[in-house]
DNA sequence: TTGTACGCGTTATCAC
DNA sequence: GTGATAACGCGTACAA
């Protein structure tokens, strides 16, 4: 079953004008009489017209749709950037179009080739944990297709970029924990291919070192997955805990890292912070709620969706060629609670 | 910065053939001689040629695209739909197009006009809270366009809808609150314009009939917006525990209806479950990390988006207008954990 | 086997 | 002030 929409021809058979009459009026030409236009806006909105945008995108050769891919819409970051971008996407008369990678390249790339064929205007993305080769992204970038990244930014592309003090966020969290007393402190990281991941441990390593304790790469367990599938998780803490080592405290370097290790603590009966401290970085409006309350990390991702979308809009609307792109970098904010107390005294 | 896309007239006059020549060749007519769909073909793939879908829709007069209208997809329940929605569509070949109403009455209005107004060919709705008049819905609906109801469904409009067994999952929850040794238990209710929430307090009062326990009205409270607002939720259980009838348990109707209980009761020191138990539909994935881990009401989110959207596609799809609508309900689950435990012996 | 012409809905351009 | 026509990219009925 077809739903049948009134067309410009429509009217203009109705009222006896031309199909050029009846768009002029529409548009409130200043060629048109009064009276015509007075008649064609009235029957218009009797019958409840509306412009086909198909039919004007296929005129003017844009869609006023934009992609965003993500690995995952359930992830509290990425919904609440999604927020962000929506806010202003909508005001501004674009559509958006949501994929999600699940953090798998193919998909990616799968998605990509999908938006791409949808004909939208520009892509925000935050690339899959898995993603290594840009070669998907570059191809699009030399043709002059808008690409904005945010949160998980890529190095070797040219274009605006937007996210977080991850190196700062990782610095201000492990300063935190020393704090408290800890000096083994083990990273849980997301994806090594990230750059958000080698800023973290950057941000890490910078803050063991001013605090004058040694660095220990095997203190550091990448997840590929960022703590998509929990396995991961298991066996990265697993082998932590295993170490020499012993941390007596862990950052979670993701989301889904974060409510992982707080699962897997739980699931050994390791009673947090007094058997193991930790502070994650999360976006999740509940840490406040979990047992024990949670120390985090958050990212202003409503903000960054703002800003994301903003720089993207105003490269498309552009009539020359970008060439200066941007780079902005938004504070995270370190609220501390229950999680990242101070070692048991034994 | 626009970008050029390759037409199929551009392979035609590279090949000095003409456009139909090329578009059938592309299509594997049977019209069109080996050798010249080998030279189109291996030209097209060069210069990496795809179709316009934008020309194919005004041509076809179909989008492949369909609108999701839910509250917020940071809700875990909207997210894991939206996934089973995603998961058929795009192997459909069907583009997804989300927008949320927060809650909002108007803001659905506008989204439905916006995602009409972008051509989509179906409609996937979950309805605000605050929607009470259907009249933007019916419209639609009466001129053939078609509409799949999700979760949310509403009564007077005939057309697929696609939910939960909410009564059972009432009448579960409290069953299981009475035979911890709970008397007084309150129904912390979400809008009273949606069915689900007559669904529910239906269930409750059933389960309280059954177990010979009377009905007070005086302990529901409802919540216009499901406790998308903290303030909703503090006013709506400050009145419940007012009451002279004060429960010892409450049953939380809705996601974050459930989440923000929990907060109150931490802000007000009430210990979970012994000052007072709590059950709540959540889909949430971190119910057993919260302190006390939660006792849940679990809806089959995927699944439900699945059917939902294989609906849509079905009626989209058919050549007759449909007059046969399903109505498919899936069964909840109920997990218990802590914070349904029994009373506290005084 | 291939090419020409048309239509999908809209607007810009030119003609009257 | 209004109408006819072309163009956007594609597929197809019809013509050759």
């Amino acid at each position: 079953m077809k739903y049948e929409a009134v067309t410009i021809k429509d009217i203009a058979k109705a009222l006896g004008l031309s199909t050029s009459t009846v768009s002029r009026a529409l548009r409130d030409s200043y060629e048109i009489s009064p009276e015509t236009k007075k008649i064609v806006i009235e029957y218009a909105q009797q019958i409840n017209y509306r412009p086909n945008p198909i039919a004007l995108s296929l005129k003017e050769k844009r869609s006023r749709s934009i992609g965003i891919i993500v690995c995952e819409i359930a992830n509290s970051f990425f919904s609440q950037a999604i927020n962000g971008i929506e806010s202003i996407a909508y005001d501004k008369g674009y559509n958006v179009i949501i994929a999600q990678s699940h953090e798998s390249y193919e998909r990616e790339i799968l998605n990509l080739q999908y938006l791409a064929s949808r004909s939208i205007d520009g892509l925000l993305i935050s690339v899959s944990s898995e993603t290594e080769n840009l070669d998907h992204l570059i191809n699009l970038h030399k043709r002059g297709f808008p690409i904005v990244f945010f949160d998980r930014v890529v190095e070797n592309l040219d274009t605006h970029k937007v996210g977080v003090d991850n190196y700062k966020g990782a610095y201000d969290a492990t300063s935190e924990l020393i704090k408290n007393g800890h000096q083994n402190i083990a990273m849980l990281a997301g994806s090594e291919f990230l750059s958000i991941t080698k800023e973290r441990v950057a941000g890490y390593h910078q803050a063991l070192t001013d605090h004058k304790i040694a660095f220990d790469a095997s203190q550091i367990e990448y997840c590929l997955h960022g703590g998509m599938n929990y396995q991961e998780v298991e066996n990265a803490l697993g082998s932590l805990l295993a170490n020499n080592n012993k941390p007596s405290a862990v950052i979670a370097s993701a989301d889904k890292l974060t409510t992982n290790c707080l699962r897997y603590f739980k699931s050994k009966d390791l009673e947090v912070p007094n058997d193991i401290a930790m502070i994650g970085f999360s976006n999740l409006d509940l840490t406040d709620l979990l047992s024990p309350s949670l120390s985090v990390i958050r990212q202003p991702a409503y903000e960054i969706g703002q800003v994301a979308i903003e720089l993207l809009i105003k490269q498309i609307e552009n009539k020359r060629p970008t060439t200066e792109f941007e780079k902005i970098i938004l504070p995270p904010q370190m609220i501390i609670r229950e999680s990242s107390g101070a070692k048991k005294a034994r």
